[in-house]
DNA sequence: AGGTATAGTAAA
DNA sequence: TTACTATACCTG
């Protein structure tokens, strides 16, 4: 590493975990000693790391896989580290069974990036590479079993003549061909007969042979690029000069201000180097746009990679990643692993979004592992949103991040304008106000179209028995079970739970029952009673379950003519909805009074975020924001001062009351059926956390869902204002956890800079 | 994780 | 007694 380089990587990721010193300081005793033996890293959740014996007539390079006898069992591992100091005794060792690769898999620099995110997540190495690694590749065949294969003619295939062939034109036909080049297997799969050629080959006339994938050549620009604003063509500056060093920065454009259009005029001038380019998506839904927008401007291939891939698409974009074939790869989190040849500018858009970070098992950020892989391969990294997170607002505070702002739309057209609506004055019609459905009436009478968000799925929140008030309830979690009225059952969206509509009561055995506050299914369906000769399209996760709906939603919706548009915070990412002029926030209000500290600062970028589909076409947006509370704090700060405002005053706050970004944060979960098991055990990692008094902690608590699928669920929270503090704690309390009987009996995770308290 | 030894328990 | 299931334990 150069050491420029190594200095910014440490700017954004000060700290220094136990394991890793300890992990890659090389033991020169162990290189005198007799014994040594490689470590290699195995597909197992276990926080340790396992050493093997090679035996003599084996030769193996660090990154290469192996197949060792684990347990009673064998596994495909990665050579992580040759000549260890082994851990437990030599007569514990078993060899290595069999060495698959005579060059690595993994390169160095993604080697040091998995260690990295194993230490700074504290997670098992062999998690960390199961995230990073195509499932083909864990089941031990050779690479060239995967690589294209092509076919030419054999030394007695060129001696024959086309008269030997008299009889099968077919073979003619390919024989032919080959007497002037050899041919692709797509190639000939597509043009020539199957039969022919397993003729030929039998007849040993023609052979096939292993060909390299060859590096993009790029063509230039399929389409004229778009004239760029002043704002954009400084952000297209400024990014470009940084080529070939690592430097992360934030572009910060509203709605409409032509981000896409920047990370485009980026892309052709590494195309000229034979560089490539990585952009990252917070959801799959958001692959086919980008793809579009990207394959059109330039003639050099765009991939994809996304979890909706099979075992062999995936396996083949991290070649072409790997061999250099593949210039541009549009994709989600795990895109990140992919092993680029030159990794020339990586890209973030709508990096303020929740679903970059993992939510379960390796709970790792997208965008933060982004940031440490620009520094290792010294290239520059661009994270683009509308609405910033505090995180990387903070970062450029701080002088970590270089600040890009865009501040018109690229079209010149004027912002939504945000009005509140004050619920307490008016009557309610079907959760609407008055004056939001006289608004509505006039847009459509305009032919224009207009959005409802209603951040609730389903018919409603549960249902109520009118005589005693008696709520139905999941029986497995502390939470109600949403009505589903097309469907004719209660689900729980916590566990996914179903169960048939009760007739009666649980409390009473009255019959009276009735639903209780609005979903979306509900929404729509009063909708068609208030405007009866508008068309309603409704997007929410029940909408759209069916294989292609949501693409056949959206193109309705890319439909002129007049037409209400209803749905959940899908609304809210990154899609075009050219004639929508009227945007009406139907209830946000339950999200005003959270106890978690980053709800502000969600709903924040969520209002403005559906704000922003307002008005994106030709005409002038409007958004009505309905609740029972206009005076709020939160309310009155965004529509007065737009986004980057309420975002600077929220960031103060969390300077203020010691909250992330400002400090360090990590989450202990605990799950069991007994909810003492969980407290107690919680209980324990506090006590030991207490020798460090730098590190403040607050719990244990039961989580705001108490009890989930039959699980009863507490956290523990820990603060620290130095990354490195916290680290080394964490390290140490792991170390100790994995003594405890009790931590046998429950299920516990560790969450490294937790987004979702859950 | 996933395989296995072992303890626990219901039927025959 | 056997047959099956829940559980603890271990992996180099
Ligand atoms: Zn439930
Ligand atoms: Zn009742």
């Amino acid at each position: 590493m150069q050491p420029e380089n190594r200095k910014s990587t440490e700017f954004c990721f000060a700290w220094q975990g136990a394991r890793a010193s300890l992990n890659l300081k090389p033991d020169f005793v162990a290189m005198e000693a007799a014994v040594t033996a490689i470590r290699v890293a195995l597909p197992v959740p276990l926080r340790q790391h396992f050493d093997y014996l090679l035996p003599p007539e084996l030769e193996v390079s660090i990154g290469c896989r192996v197949r060792v006898p684990f347990g009673k069992r064998e596994l495909v591992g990665i050579v992580w580290q040759l000549a260890v100091k082994p851990d437990v005794s030599e007569q514990q060792l078993k060899p290595v069974l069999a060495v698959i690769d005579q060059t690595p898999v993994l390169p160095a620099l993604l080697r040091q990036l998995l260690s990295f995110a194993a230490d700074y997540y504290h997670h098992p190495l062999g998690e960390v590479l199961t995230a990073a690694l195509p499932a083909l590749l864990r089941e031990g065949r050779p690479l060239a079993d995967y690589l294209p294969r092509a076919y030419r003619l054999t030394d007695s295939g060129k001696a024959v003549h086309l008269q030997s062939f008299s009889r099968s034109a077919k073979q003619a036909e390919l024989w032919q061909a080959l007497t002037t080049q050899a041919l692709d297997e797509a190639t000939v799969k597509s043009h020539y007969s199957g039969s022919a050629l397993k003729q030929l080959m039998a007849k040993e006339l023609v052979e096939s042979f292993q060909t390299e994938i060859a590096p993009y050549h790029y063509r230039g620009l399929a389409e004229p690029a778009l004239q760029l604003t002043a704002d954009q063509a400084l952000a297209v500056t400024a990014v470009n000069q940084a080529q070939g060093s690592f430097r992360p920065f934030l572009l910060e454009g509203v709605t409409g201000s032509g981000k896409t259009e920047v990370y485009l005029q980026l892309i052709p001038s590494l195309l000229e180097l034979g560089q490539q380019i990585l952009v990252l998506l917070p959801e799959i839904g958001l692959t086919p746009q980008t793809l579009e927008r990207f394959s059109k401007r330039f003639r050099a291939p765009v991939l994809v990679w996304h979890s909706n891939l099979s075992d062999g698409e995936r396996l083949n974009c991290w070649l072409q990643a790997a061999s250099g074939s593949a210039a541009v790869v549009i994709g989600t989190r795990s895109a990140l692993f992919l092993p680029f040849r030159k990794l020339g500018l990586i890209i973030i858009d709508e990096e303020h979004d929740l679903s970059l970070k993992q939510q379960d098992g390796f709970r790792y950020h997208a965008r933060d592992l982004a940031i440490k892989r620009a520094a290792l391969e010294c290239c520059p990294i661009l994270l683009g949103s509308a609405t910033p997170s505090l995180e990387s607002l903070y970062n450029c505070q701080q002088g970590r991040f270089t600040k890009l702002t865009l501040t018109a739309r690229a079209s010149g057209q004027a912002m939504p304008q945000l009005e509140l609506v004050d619920l307490k004055q008016q009557v309610l019609q079907y959760g609407l106000a008055a004056q939001s459905i006289q608004q509505m009436h006039q847009q459509l009478k305009l032919g224009k179209q207009v959005m409802l968000f209603l951040n609730r799925r389903g018919f409603a929140p549960a249902l109520s028995c009118q005589d005693c008030g008696w709520l139905t309830e999941c029986q497995r979690c502390s939470a109600f079970t949403t009505y589903h009225k097309h469907s004719r059952q209660l689900v729980c969206h916590h566990c996914g739970a179903t169960r048939a509509v009760p007739r009666q009561c649980g409390g009473c055995g009255s019959t009276r029952l009735a639903p209780v506050g609005q979903g979306t299914e509900q929404l729509e369906e009063h909708l068609s009673v208030l405007f009866p000769e508008v068309p309603v399209t409704r997007l929410d996760r029940d909408s759209t379950r069916r294989k292609g709906a949501f693409a056949s939603l959206l193109a309705e919706i890319q439909q002129p003519g007049p037409r209400l548009i209803l749905g959940t915070q899908m609304l809210a990412k990154g899609h075009h909805f050219p004639f929508v002029t009227l945007v009406v926030i139907v209830d946000v209000d339950g999200a005003l009074y959270s106890a978690d500290f980053r709800a502000p600062e969600q709903l924040g970028q969520l209002l403005t975020q559906v704000a922003g589909r307002a008005g994106r076409g030709h005409d002038k947006g409007k958004v009505l924001l309905q609740t029972q509370h206009p005076e709020h704090a939160l309310l009155q700060d965004i529509m007065l001062n737009g986004y980057a405002a309420f975002a600077r005053s929220a960031l103060l706050e969390r300077q203020q009351t010691l909250l992330p970004p400002c400090q360090y944060m990590a989450l202990f979960r605990a799950e069991a059926h007994q909810s003492e098991l969980c407290q107690q055990w919680l209980q324990q990692v506090a006590s030991y956390c207490q020798q460090q008094p730098q590190v403040q902690q607050l719990g244990p608590l039961l989580s705001p869902l108490e009890r989930r699928a039959g699980k009863y669920r507490w956290q523990l929270h820990l603060y620290a204002a130095q990354r490195p503090l916290l680290h080394q704690l964490l390290s140490q309390v792991l170390a100790e956890v994995s003594q405890w009987p009790l931590s046998r009996k429950i299920k516990w995770q560790l969450d490294v800079d937790a987004l979702d308290l859950n």
